[in-house]
DNA sequence: AAATTTCTCTGACTTAAGTCAGAGATCATG
DNA sequence: CATGATCTCTGACTTAAGTCAGAGAAATTT
């Protein structure tokens, strides 16, 4: 009655606009009109073409024509005709401009270290957000193929190392600087996938090809803010279709009772239980599916 | 490196100004102007004087001024002066002014249920999304005296009670229908809080008076998403405030061991580990703290 | 090669929002 | 009861934001 799921999401609204307000309005810190400020911060962000722009921030043509006019009066951004398409303008921000993006990226990080220093138990608050965040942005979740010795991959493998030794009894043990396998996790023998959602590494999964017979599916991980959202699935998914592309005939896991959920969407997504395919010490359940 | 906090500030800023932003453009629903809109809700939410209006929405007094004769000329609003100060001057919605306050709610209703429909682990969302927006108005938190036997009490004392059952080993026990304890928890005997963040109660106290000797604590709860706020520090200092109004030269409380984080913070705040002092079938651990 | 579409820009407009000085009424205070 | 403070309102302004029709250049289609 007083928790009603609407009014809790309208209180988490107020509460949210009030202290997320003071962020977007660093876009009106620097002395420049709000829709100027958003320009110059959509180019920051990669928007170079012009129509790109007008649909990011969903304006005029003739609106963002005259601001785009107005920072290149300040000498911000450049103009020039896109090579391939010569009705395309293309903008780019001058040295100054670049400042000027700079300097409303720094407005912006010393606002929100503001905001959260105003906040005791600030990793429980995070986690929270984290979570609220990733909910949010499910649907722009994206997966894009690494690899597996890039940083972001690294810093996945890692948090599913620290996971793994968590919960597994007796802990668990990579030498993580030298990874042997990465190398077989790379086309055309397997392939590794790093999910983003809005630039953050939320999640990963490896397909490791040794043998002409099958590859195997390793280090699928999500990060807990994450889960609940069928990212595990999606993960599974898009590596079958990466196997298929590879001309595999089938797939294989090995994993370990310590992580259930995983166990029980297996069973639930096709694959089948098989007996023990290799000798290392840690799995103790092993799957197989056709392709 | 990618997880830094402010890094996950901003994201979840981003993440929260899409999906929010709908539920503000429910203001934008009804073919006014924002700032016409915003009064006619700001006065629908109780602020009345004109200058109450001002300094809520932020506004010039001018700009406030001609709104107002805006909905004046639509029929939504009626102003009269004060009666205590015939210099102010008092908004009212007229009947036709409630009903589209009410169109505005139901909008925005409409608005925060689809957005949550379009959610699968609902719950969990809600319960991180309560716990941000606690954190947030945890500067706002209000402290109200009520009746032990109102809504809002058995609400909080419901959730007690459900959260003894849960931590206290063979469980928990109350006819909660019938709180023969209730007319000790009101004034001039004793007295009962709420806490309040945004009209949500989020937590309770109660102070038993049954002798002259000294005042019981009782009921001390914090709701889950509330917590690591220092809430209960902060009940535990009104109730001795109030204790020492109502002339009572001691507290005691009696506590179980099933609540740990209690435990430590009456021992943190001056309270001393005292005899059993009554037969309660539940409690093992008995405070007291001379005034 | 001509017709059509696409893309950006310009000029002429409207609306919303906000600022500022000062008028008129009422209140509080010596 | 005179003086200054407070409160709201009005009129005259500025700025930002947005809309719309159409021109000019380049690409695509017929």
């Amino acid at each position: 009655m007083f928790h009603d799921p609407v009014s809790r999401f309208r209180r988490f609204a107020r509460a949210v606009t009030a202290e997320v307000g003071a962020l977007d309005s660093s876009f009106l810190g620097r002395g420049r009109p709000l829709g100027a400020a958003r320009v110059l911060n959509a180019i920051g962000h990669g928007k170079r073409e012009v129509g790109e722009i007008r649909s990011y921030l969903g304006l005029d043509s003739g609106l963002v024509s005259r601001l785009l006019r107005g920072l290149g009066d300040e000498g911000l951004v450049a103009t020039s005709p896109d090579r391939s398409d010569g009705r395309k303008r293309i903008a780019t921000l001058t040295a100054a401009g670049e400042a000027e993006f700079a300097a409303y990226e720094a407005l912006a990080n010393e606002r929100a270290e503001a905001a959260l220093s105003r906040h005791a138990d600030t990793e429980a608050l995070l986690a929270a957000m984290d979570l609220v965040a990733s909910a949010f942005g499910r649907d722009r979740i994206e997966f894009r193929e690494m690899d597996p010795r890039s940083e972001v991959a690294r810093h996945c493998l890692g948090e599913y190392y620290a996971e793994l030794a968590r919960r597994i009894e007796g802990g668990f043990d990579v030498k993580l600087s030298a990874d042997p396998e990465a190398e077989t996790m790379v086309r055309p023998r397997g392939a590794f996938l790093v999910a983003f959602s809005d630039d953050m590494p939320v999640g990963c999964v490896g397909l490791k090809g040794t043998c002409s017979d099958y590859c195997e599916v390793k280090r699928l991980w999500v990060e807990p803010a994450a889960r609940g959202l069928g990212l595990a699935r999606r993960f599974m998914a898009r590596v079958e279709e990466i196997a298929r592309d590879l001309g595999v005939p089938a797939l294989r896991l090995d994993t370990n009772k310590a992580l259930p959920e995983a166990i029980a969407m297996y069973r639930k997504t096709g694959w089948t239980e098989i007996e023990r395919f290799n000798d290392d010490p840690y799995p103790d359940h092993f799957f197989e599916k056709k392709l």
